[in-house]
DNA sequence: GAGGTCAACTTGTAAT
DNA sequence: ATTACAAGTTGACCTC
């Protein structure tokens, strides 16, 4: 925006509605509105009506959803295009200001992705390239995803150590148990008033109901063995 | 000076 | 062909 351009003073963003959105983030994008009004004197402060624009958000009516933003004016803003990319070809770091980041990530809150009039609209507001708000949210989309894989990751990691854990017990049990064979015959042990486990003596795996007694694999060692086989991915031990 | 952060850039891909 | 995006990279700046 040119510092003698007439300053915008409400611009209406129909959020959701366009841009390249992969279909199935398009279906979950809300339709919301949101207006900016820059300061009349050319505010200093940047504020976001977030009680205004939740509640607007969870309405369950049509009717016009906005978020008033109070913006600072543009002509006091320092223009990162003239600085950046300068003359000498050395980059220079652009750092957006607390007003800008705050907007941008008030913004990002209620919608991740902007269409091409949205960026166009909040860099006119900001005194930004509308690039340099694609840049921005591409860059902000990135971190999120960053931060959520850490996340997963350590749930992984926590849910790993839990199934090594788990597999380590369940393999003590299992030695223990076939610790317990003894004599050349097949082993009948009791292990509660209603379950007996079978072993057979020479390939010292539990025999089928019908293969060495009528009791059969206790409850107790199928359940074992389901646990483990579950815990380490193996099928028959 | 090493390492982290982040704006900006490059490249590949998918949707239109 | 165009557009928007994700992923990866670069380089300036900051903190310790």
């Amino acid at each position: 925006m040119e510092d003698d351009e007439p300053c915008i003073t409400s611009l209406s963003l129909g959020l959701g509605m366009g841009g390249h959105v992969p279909k199935k983030e398009k279906q979950k994008l809300p339709c919301l509105d949101l207006t900016f009004d820059i300061c009349p004197e050319g505010g200093k402060t940047i504020h976001v009506d977030h009680q205004q624009s939740k509640q607007q958000l969870h309405d369950d009516d049509d009717k016009a959803k906005g978020l008033v933003l109070c913006l600072k004016h543009p002509n006091e803003n320092n223009s990162p295009d003239s600085s950046n990319n300068s003359n000498n070809g050395s980059r220079k770091k652009l750092k957006l200001t607390k007003e800008q980041s705050a907007t941008l990530e008030d913004i990002f809150k209620l919608h991740s992705t902007l269409n091409p009039a949205q960026k166009q609209a909040l860099a006119e507001q900001l005194n930004l390239k509308h690039r340099q708000v694609e840049v921005w949210f591409q860059n902000r989309r990135a971190r999120t995803k960053l931060k959520q894989t850490e996340v997963d990751c350590e749930f992984l990691k926590k849910c790993c150590e839990k199934l090594t854990d788990e597999n380590l017990r369940l393999k003590k049990e299992l030695q223990e148990l076939r610790a317990q064979k003894i004599g050349p015959k097949p082993l009948y042990i009791q292990l509660s008033k209603a379950t007996t486990l079978t072993i057979c003596s020479s390939c010292e795996k539990e025999l089928k109901p019908n293969e060495g007694n009528k009791g059969g694999i206790s409850n107790v060692v199928r359940n074992s063995s389901h646990k483990l086989q579950n815990s380490v991915g193996l099928k028959g031990i």
